[in-house]
DNA sequence: ATACAATTTTTTTAAAACCTAATCATTTTA
DNA sequence: TAAAATGATTAGGTTTTAAAAAAATTGTAT
């Protein structure tokens, strides 16, 4: 009955687990260095504790850490915060498509199903989905080494008056934003055209899936990911 | 990026989840009274670190605790302790049904799953299972009101010459016995009957599935479980 | 009644994760 | 370039969780 710890090489806690994905999302595609300031407000915790967290990581060789310079996460380090990106997406995926919850209920869940440690899980369960490459927000889901699968996208903000796209993904996750677009059928594959762009506040006159017209802030728009009528998953 | 607990009355930790699972599967259905050495034998801890947890798990009211007397589990805990038993074999039924896992490789996985927390989760799950009755091992999987699904079952052992039955379940979930069971085709829902029983060593010769002879002794015989060939799941 | 086994109490260890306050390093700017 | 502001680290301590050793206590069988 004894607690058996999965044998791998590196066992991170999941706090750990959670500190190499922010400095991961906050480094970006170039692996830039991060400062502790930037992850102590990302983490909503003090620099101190970062400090402490680093020091711990870098121990363990995930980070490439110089005090007072900032951090980097290492190949290995790389590695780790690309499944966990990896597996959060694939239950998002998982939890949409099969279990049937709504895009904006199932990042809680997805937090903690990416710390279930089981590479063959992981590896069915994308076999299971039929190796799906975005998430239920679009999101692109890296393969085992770190590939996304590129994709041309922008901002509904930047389309011109009379231009065309498909909803392909959005910049805002939070609960509210996800559950106004669901109340107002603006869904991932949903075609739009710009019927008029209000100069006053920027905001925009749509038409939705060729038939209903809908205003949306500007805020709104620059929210929205747009691209090119491609296929929309898969 | 702060760790979310999730919103329930009671958070537990793994290990605490993990005692109450114990004492639940000692005391049985009938909510029998443990005793602090037979946990500590189960856990593989010592008898002092189970006082210790049980002080906390009472103060919770989780347990009914008298000293030198012994645990049970108090109405919530019997609860908590039958989610996380419909949890695991939940999971595990997915794993085998949907991920193609064999059910020998299932239970490690299963036991981290069963501390994902959301209820809502497991109701989806149910249901994307079609509510299964038996987990992948043939044991019952209670519902959410710890409610069994009832089956006539007995031991292999038990049967007499020229009887026959259908194997519904095991006693033993050794990943050893479950492996040599897969590799005899000994399986779930497997019809056999047995043609000798040998009087020396109790080994039993028997046919599988009208075909295949096959000896096996005392020992395998007994932790099979089978009834009277009636439908093996859901 | 007493010895022995089971159980509990008390104390200790240890790690994870966080905090406050003080200090130190770097960058900016006056 | 020196002082001020910003940013990062250290030191020291708290809390939580889990486990264990040693010592004391209780229950029970003979």
């Amino acid at each position: 009955m004894k607690k058996k710890l999965p044998y791998l090489r590196i066992m991170l806690s999941q706090t750990e687990e959670n500190y190499l994905k922010c400095i991961y999302k906050l480094s970006g595609s170039a692996n830039a260095t991060v400062s502790t300031n930037d992850i102590s407000a990302q983490m909503q915790t003090t620099a101190a504790s970062v400090t402490d967290m680093l020091k711990r990581l870098s121990e363990k060789e995930l980070v490439n850490y110089a005090k007072y310079k900032g951090v980097n996460l290492s190949e290995e380090g790389r590695i780790l915060a690309n499944g966990l990106i990896r597996r959060h997406r694939l239950w998002e995926v998982f939890l949409v498509e099969k279990l049937k919850f709504s895009w904006d209920e199932v990042h809680e869940i997805a937090e903690q199903l990416e710390h279930i440690n089981s590479d063959l899980l992981i590896q069915r369960l994308d076999e299971f989905l039929s190796f799906p490459k975005f998430d239920p927000h679009g999101d692109p889901i890296p393969d085992r080494h770190g590939k996304y699968f590129k994709r041309k996208e922008q901002s509904l903000s930047t389309l011109k008056k009379g231009e065309s796209a498909v909803i392909v993904g959005v910049k805002d996750h939070s609960t509210t934003f996800l559950q106004y677009l669901a109340s107002q059928k603006l869904t991932l594959g949903v075609a739009l055209t710009v019927q008029e762009i209000i100069e006053y506040d920027k905001s925009l006159l749509i038409t939705v899936s060729g038939k209903k017209k809908l205003a949306v802030s500007s805020q709104v728009a620059e929210n929205i990911l747009v691209g090119n009528n491609e296929k929309p998953n898969s």
